[in-house]
DNA sequence: TTCTTTATGTCAGTAACTGTCATCACGGGG
DNA sequence: CCCCGTGATGACAGTTACTGACATAAAGAA
């Protein structure tokens, strides 16, 4: 027969899992991370082994989010105009969304309920603005042009993402982007 | 002789100031609430009465900074243009914090330590943003304008106060800030 | 095989935070 | 002058997030 493994495959993603269940059955507060563990098969001390703490399982993807955002600046020509590479990239790194609105829309209301999440948020949401600000730095684009750049990428981002979960007609979050960048460039340019 | 009373007066203020000789002591993590508490002359759960967590008690001032904030935008007159509303506002807002720059530092040193700290720095800055651009369209600042000044703003603010704290030659904050928003007009008209 | 590494379990412990009830000064009627 | 409501505090038990230390057993390398 097969070979035997003692311990079932993706032990992250069942717990990614069971928590998102628990959460949306029972609320967030009322799960214990004892009760997330013993759902997909483990102990409440192996959570803390692969998310350092309880409100880390809600943003596991925010990893993904920087690795696609700077392989795609990685990949651009460096002659590219700085705003151009942001939005390539931005609107690469918003392709990851594609098929989770109904996911994310559940993790937006958990989220937006408790205001602990809201600042593992922002904080994730500055650490990626840390380092695509770094990352433009490294492709010749000075402060605070860089700084400000990412400032102005992370704000399209986040502005479209919240539009993107109410489209009533369910445009792709990069398409939202793509408009996101052209109504900056007219704001910033006065019209 | 005078009254007596049941209870030394100030217990909120004797706990923040327990807390930061503490903090500062022994540091952060190794300071538990009702080490603070008792250095107080009072219990934990009395700490709990006064702030909503350990982290709280490092941010007092944040009330204190937006009412400042909002009062002395209320005094303007309603023509001045926007972004010089928001200056003078911020400028008032950044006199609070005349004479306490060693506080501000020793401060700056112990949240710049510990993520959890950022982390509510970083919601506190949000909510103080919020309500500076509500502010702003209740003086008929139609949006984004609103929120784009407001950021504009505390990120004058917050870039100052970094400057401040490392100012060699020991410049106001508000002077400071004055700077902040020429140099931020510079950037905006592309100079 | 044997050794090493890796993922997990077990268990005890700390400390943040909460709910509940008791206590005691103060102040205002009656 | 006494009673009573209010408000700040204490006492105390309980929950839960999180950590450290050690044990165990599968997987893989030698």
């Amino acid at each position: 027969m097969g070979r035997m493994s003692r311990w079932k495959p993706d032990a992250r993603g069942r717990l990614e899992k069971a928590a998102y269940e628990l959460f949306l059955d029972q609320g967030y507060e009322q799960t214990t991370v004892a009760d997330i563990a013993e759902r997909a098969g483990l102990t409440e001390r192996t959570f803390f082994r692969h998310y350092a703490d309880k409100r880390e399982v809600l943003f596991g993807g925010s990893a993904a989010l920087q690795d696609e955002l700077l392989r795609a600046l990685g990949e651009l020509p460096p002659a590219l105009p700085t705003i151009e590479a942001v939005r390539i990239a931005v609107e690469a790194a918003s392709t990851l969304m594609h098929g989770r609105r109904a996911l994310a829309r559940e993790r937006q209301r958990i989220v937006a309920a408790h205001a602990d999440l809201q600042e593992r948020e922002l904080i994730k949401r500055a650490t990626l603005t840390a380092a695509l600000a770094q990352a433009l730095q490294q492709r010749g684009v000075p402060e605070p042009a860089a700084s400000l750049a990412a400032d102005m990428g992370m704000a399209v981002f986040h502005v479209g993402f919240g539009r993107w979960l109410d489209d009533p007609a369910g445009r792709e979050f990069a398409e939202i982007v793509h408009e996101g960048f052209n109504q900056l460039k007219a704001v910033a340019s006065g019209t």
